[in-house]
DNA sequence: CGCAATACAATCGCGCGCGATTAACTAGCG
DNA sequence: CGCTAGTTAATCGCGCGCGATTGTATTGCG
């Protein structure tokens, strides 16, 4: 039998997740940088997109970040003009993040990103949809 | 035909990747903190345990980091006194990473980890094999 | 009602992560 | 041999990412 290193860089699970995770983020670079957001501040605004006028505590639970991050970010896309935030009047404990003009118009420039990134990653139909599958189901087990 | 939304957070392969690599660092901490390490220390660790005395560059292709991370982490490393930082006298623009007795023994309290996380990933093992392959053909794709 | 427990966002501190630049050194070409 | 081009780390600046703490607001229980 031969002898296995369970601390050997290739013999972990989570080495690639990490590392391809890093290098994918970089390669969003180029394409969000003329959009004026990093890769955090456009996962954010596609949740805004789809469901705007959320708290940040809502947010956070779709992207898996909490206030620490999220505030200072969120105060970043307020000064380029693409969100409010407001406190809630119905609870003023809580703060309201709503799209600007210049936040929804966004959107439209943003709608190439995915495609960009599709053309850019050389990753089969099959193999995308599968490795998407474990990556969700691995997160439901774990978050 | 149901409309295909490309800027939906579900609809992204991206996102979960994102999102399962920074879960499963934060539930790398709670075993990691004893040892005095954090995630990226760890995995510089990994690599130095399986080939001592390599330089500042080497470390970071295989880790997929530059310098400008390294530099201080290594710096860290060294002040915790589990590395030595040296100029090679051969080239004298490389500088040469070695283990400290101390960094040596951290092996063995580190080999747990693997163990540990193992237990707490809820995961089958084909599942894992499955995704590790996935994230390594991803990775060798655009890196 | 009053008060303790809970919820929510903001803040703090530290460690990445990386594009860009800088400084030191080496290699290689004429 | 000298000079330029290339290589290697270090540094700088900024934006996360997050555990821990703080301050304010709400809830719920007696």
């Amino acid at each position: 039998m031969t002898d296995f290193n369970p601390l050997a860089l290739e013999n972990q699970l989570c080495f690639p997740l990490y590392a391809a995770s890093k290098e994918i983020t970089r390669r969003y670079k180029p394409f969000l940088d003329p959009l004026g957001l990093t890769y955090t501040q456009y996962v954010a605004m596609m949740v805004l997109w789809e469901q705007d006028g959320i708290t940040v505590g809502e947010l956070g639970s779709k992207l898996y970040l909490d206030s620490a991050t999220l505030t200072p970010l969120l105060k970043r896309l307020e000064a380029h003009g693409f969100v409010r935030r407001e406190r809630s009047h119905e609870d003023e404990r809580a703060v309201i993040v709503t799209l600007t003009d210049e936040g929804r118009a966004l959107r439209e420039r943003a709608l190439e990103v995915p495609y960009c990134m599709a053309g850019c990653l050389e990753i089969s139909p099959e193999d995308a949809t599968e490795l998407k599958m474990l990556l969700e189901k691995l997160l439901r087990s774990i978050a």
